[in-house]
DNA sequence: AGATAAACGTTCGTCGCACTAACGAGGGTA
DNA sequence: TACCCTCGTTAGTGCGACGAACGTTTATCT
């Protein structure tokens, strides 16, 4: 009869692990499908945002600032670079080291993918007050520093 | 001098989806790391799950309800049915089915894992006050609601 | 000084998850 | 009958997170 609308059951969905999995999934398509309309990526983003916030960077210190693996940074430099948006020079007082520069097409570029991120940012946001947002963000910030990659060496009680 | 602690830029830290896809990615190895260390799944558990909540179900029903693809339900059925967890049989009322049953194993197995992922969700959760863990959740909760897989044919307004 | 360890950029490869395509077998309905 | 949908199954894709290893350069230790 009713062939039961197969609801999720309850256990499954009050556990937070999953519940964020499906959510990041969600947030993911939403963020790339808009970025990939402009040819752009995620992390071509977040290595603007770090070049713009903090200033020229070896690849190394974008690597760790953005949380891109620096195999993975060296093809999105690569792609920044070869649009224009970043110079990418050796760095004459440490050989080993390129400093990556922001150029003003680069500024220009971040300018329109925070649009895009943004817009994503509220769709996926949209069933929540502005106040629930807030309080997603501040919950998820605190789970995220809490549990950050542990370097060797750190203290780490417990 | 201070090389700069290399903090992750403001604008970034304050971004949802990236949020979202960070904590989830965390949280996935609290639970795959337990789960492994028992040669499970996160997805043997849903399953079981589903069956112990629901009862006796289609792999398409099983399908539905968890979320999992029928296409890697197959190989998740067949570990659960080779460790006696589960019984699959034919449905003599419909010959393309397969009814899945938990059997006594399968609860046991149940139980096991549920501590398991009771305890990740703990470690997870845990610099968090239970109010806030239960605020994410039901957050988190509104999120994945909202944006359901849409079926076809389905009312998508907007 | 020389030896050793570390960091840098780079290439390549792995693993897991979400997801699609296609197919044969069976079932519902015109 | 013909048509279309569902079911279980196999195979494969795409992508994000991550590790290994190498040559080069710099820092450290004795």
């Amino acid at each position: 009869m009713s062939p039961t609308p197969e609801a999720t059951p309850a256990r499954l969905r009050a556990i937070p692990s999953r519940l964020l999995a499906r959510t990041a999934t969600v947030a993911e398509r939403l963020v790339g499908e808009r970025l990939a309309a402009e040819g752009a990526h995620k992390w071509h983003f977040a290595v603007l945002v770090a070049l713009d916030e903090a200033g020229p960077a070896s690849q190394a210190d974008l690597s760790r600032r953005t949380g891109i693996y620096r195999s993975d940074m060296v093809a999105v430099l690569n792609q920044l670079s070869g649009t224009g948006c970043i110079r990418r020079d050796p760095d004459p007082a440490d050989r080993r080291r390129n400093v990556i520069t922001l150029t003003p097409a680069g500024q220009r570029r971040l300018d329109r993918l925070d649009a895009l991120i943004t817009d994503a940012q509220r769709e996926l946001l949209a069933p929540l007050t502005s106040e629930q947002g807030r309080q997603l963000v501040s919950l998820l910030g605190i789970l995220t520093e809490h549990h950050q990659p542990k370097h060797p060496g750190a203290a780490d009680e417990e």
